[in-house]
DNA sequence: CGGCAGTTTGACATTTTTCAACTCCTGTGG
DNA sequence: CCACAGGAGTTGAAAAATGTCAAACTGCCG
């Protein structure tokens, strides 16, 4: 039943699991067990020991880290063939984040010591993880610079909405174009804002304004960014 | 000549080239070149192909992301046995970040092609990967939890001076103390605002405030910090 | 129908940025 | 030895932007 559960594994991206040989394949299918979790279960708290690794089979899931007057930093939606905790795990430290389900979601559970063991056994294991890691690493970095880079509200929300955008289409997307993207909009006002390190006021007004220059477009809870390249040079 | 170059390898992390094998360790002696570079040299340039993965034998090397204005984020201060480009080099990607020394310094540079056959036929050699990657992602994650979570001024510069200090006296010290850290400042105003999000101006006005409620103590290129875990409390 | 979560809008206060001037220190070159 | 330029730090005052508080509005679901 797994990694064949996947949602949507058309094309398994190189950091996935699904690009173990079949010998490790049957290795993985051994370790570590399949649980179904509701939707808005914490998978992983912040500051807790890192003993377990995760794998999203179906669902989805929300990264998040907090301050402790319970301000957040939004840092990543994971999806059916992300992998959580890999980063804690490398130097058996704390978990740095918290993960919850957004969706009723089917997680794979690793015991650490066991994902060890099997990174030991086989190498392309230890080259995938690093794959995993530069990407994690990726997402980060850009979280990062948006936050310091752009100085206006405009700027670092419109950042947020095209990389949201992007990653969103990133896999049957061709490379940059002007078109128009669209794509679902599940995030609040309130998960932009802390995407982006704004209040869920000062979203709402920017992105009336983006409405009234016509670089978005919403319906429901579909939202089409007009002129992307444009947008990126307009703000940011 | 090579680890035993590094300035300061008196206990390698578990993350350094230093802690190969010895047989792994003559294969890296094989690939790869040292050359000197003069201080403020740029090593690697933000945007350019990672065709290189470079070791840091001996100096310092600063690592920033820019945006188009000009606009700077430090991202961190790499020192001996530290190395660049791994992320970027995992994907075959463009290098994110630009890197350019502080100090005259000793780099190794190893081609793409050739690290990664050493990473295919050393499996540990992907595994030192991965946890060099682990440390670097951590990194990053501070960075933007500072920037996004702390919403002063206050809060932001506390949170990198402790960040770094910490980091500075990580390898010798024991855990959380709330004895006062003192460390070698070679950070200017200017560089401390692009770590923190801030203007040059604002780092020093809140310098001078923390100096005139007893946090920190400042001599020559010296900076202590007088009541640690006080200050994170005070103004996180 | 009532309640809740999310959104929208307004007025206000706070904070930081920006701009400008001035000082201190250092290294350079006449 | 002195003058000078440049980098770094300090200080002041004004402007701009966002955060904050408050209230009304919407849509949805029990």
């Amino acid at each position: 039943m797994f990694p064949s559960s996947f949602a949507n594994d058309s094309t398994p991206a190189p950091h996935n699991v699904c690009t173990f040989s079949s010998t490790v394949l049957r290795h993985f299918n051994d370790i570590g067990v399949s649980r179904c979790r509701e939707a808005h279960a914490v998978l992983i708290r912040e500051g807790f020991a890192a003993d377990h690794l995760l794998i999203i089979c179906s669902g989805s899931v929300k990264v998040t880290a907090s301050s402790s007057d319970g301000r957040l930093l939004l840092l990543r939606v994971a999806g059916p063939g992300d992998i959580l905790g890999l980063s804690a795990l490398q130097e058996h430290a704390l978990y740095r984040v918290t993960a919850e389900t957004l969706l009723p979601s089917i997680i794979k559970s690793i015991p650490r010591a066991d994902f060890v063991r099997f990174m030991e056994t086989h190498a392309d294991v230890s080259r995938t993880t690093a794959l995993a890691l530069a990407r994690e690493y990726n997402g980060t970095l850009l979280t990062a610079r948006r936050l310091a880079l752009f100085t206006s509200a405009a700027g670092k929300l419109a950042s947020a909405l095209l990389d949201w955008a992007r990653m969103d289409e990133l896999d049957n997307s061709p490379a940059h174009t002007n078109l128009p993207i669209s794509f679902a909009m599940q995030l609040t006002h309130e998960e932009l804002g802390s995407m982006a390190g704004l209040s869920r006021e000062t979203v709402g007004r920017t992105l009336a304004r983006f409405r009234r220059e016509g670089q978005v477009h919403q319906t429901n809870d579909r939202m089409t960014l007009n002129h992307p390249d444009q947008m990126e040079i307009r703000y940011c």
